[in-house]
DNA sequence: GCACTCACATACCGTGAGTACGTACCGAGA
DNA sequence: TCTCGGTACGTACTCACGGTATGTGAGTGC
């Protein structure tokens, strides 16, 4: 232990546009950051003190209490990055697709890999509501994450000559959004994850031309549960 | 405040068959964990103290930590009741219906009710995962309210002229699980409730009709996301 | 070069989970 | 009925950890 290997000093972050203290300030706050993101990957929240991370950032915790207000904003910097770059990774995934069902299928396959990610599954899954609220969870997943489901179920929807209004196609998202995030699990879950992953892209598959059929027939909805 | 009204010190617990030493013992584990269930709906897990459940219901720590190993313990007895009800009350709607279709439905509706429970958002939801840890929670509800979806599927599916493997069933239930869940969500967030539940079924309803016609009409399982 | 402030470091406090130990009371046997 | 053992607590304490108040020295603008 101790503050050995003093490996850089020197801060990453590009020192052009700011000042150098400003630059040094960024740079342990990424350290602050990138340590918080390992420990609550690795132990997770409530089992991660403060003074493990400000040791792993090498400063103390009048640092951190100078970027954060606490250690929950803290973790919320580091959800926020998550689930951010999970966000960016599956809405490229996204580009480049013309048929909206190719775009869906695309789109849960590069879920399907972020949701395999330890971070992902620790963080934003499995500690986010409880650490955040589920408010607060929530408002982050409707810009990111589900951001994209919407607007691949919107791109579905669009296929069909289907009138649905805005609070429907959230619906539509929301379920889908379930579905996949479960699917995840399964996947993630399994002990052999190639063949859950087959399987679910087989149910999903099944589940979106069951869907298309009814699309591309402009099948009305059902009052379904009516009695 | 105060120990005002001593309300009962009379154990509510049958003393039939055992002694009176453990009927009273019964009774106070009873009053911890009804009294650790309302804190922690109402607070969360974190922000409730074990001072405040022990002097809710009137005893001490000594008490407590007797009854339970510990605050996660005492946690979980709350999480399985909880858990537990639940399903039961689920599964209560299931019985009686012979057209699987109908129990999918009913189901659903079932699964609605509950997922607007203060105790069941919050609980099991919510603070689940966090605190039980992924492993420990997806047991439990592998065991009630999966095992619920799980039945409902395997009749659906059992409706078709289908041969599924044991997976395959497991991998439907796992996706149908997730977006009933989320559809619980989309209902409970709203602030309309009520239509919320509407749409919700009637988006389901859809998806389950067309499921229905690929069953009904023994369409085989695409490889769906084969390139 | 001088004041000022930003980016930390240090020392401290309060709270709350967990523990060690004492004790009263019930129930079984003599 | 008396003792005796163990159960079911109560009491007092420790220690870890989140948070805060305050000191300080290296930039930075003037």
């Amino acid at each position: 232990m101790s503050k050995s290997s003093v490996s850089k000093l020197v801060p990453k972050v590009p020192s052009v546009g700011g000042s150098r203290r400003a630059a040094y300030s960024a740079s342990t706050k990424r350290a602050l950051i990138d340590v918080a993101q390992t420990l609550f990957t690795d132990q997770g929240y409530a089992a991660t003190s403060l003074d493990q991370i400000v040791a792993g950032a090498r400063v103390t915790k009048g640092a951190l209490y100078h970027h954060f207000s606490g250690k929950q904003a803290l973790f919320e910097a580091v959800f926020e990055r998550v689930e951010s770059d999970s966000a960016q990774s599956v809405k490229k995934a996204l580009r480049g697709h013309r048929d909206p069902w190719d775009k869906a299928r695309a789109g849960l396959r590069a879920h399907l890999e972020v949701v395999q990610e330890a971070r992902y599954r620790r963080i934003v899954i499995q500690e986010g509501p409880a650490v955040l609220g589920y408010e607060r969870y929530r408002e982050q997943e409707e810009r990111s994450t589900f951001a994209n489901v919407l607007d691949i179920v919107q791109s579905v929807l669009a296929a069909g000559k289907w009138e649905l209004d805005e609070d429907m196609q959230q619906t539509f998202a929301r379920i889908f959004f379930g579905a996949m995030s479960s699917a995840g699990e399964a996947v993630s879950g399994s002990e052999d994850p190639i063949a859950a992953a087959v399987r679910v892209e087989t149910a999903i598959g099944f589940i979106l031309a069951g869907f298309q059929i009814l699309v591309e027939n402009d099948v009305q909805l059902p009052n379904a549960l009516a009695d």
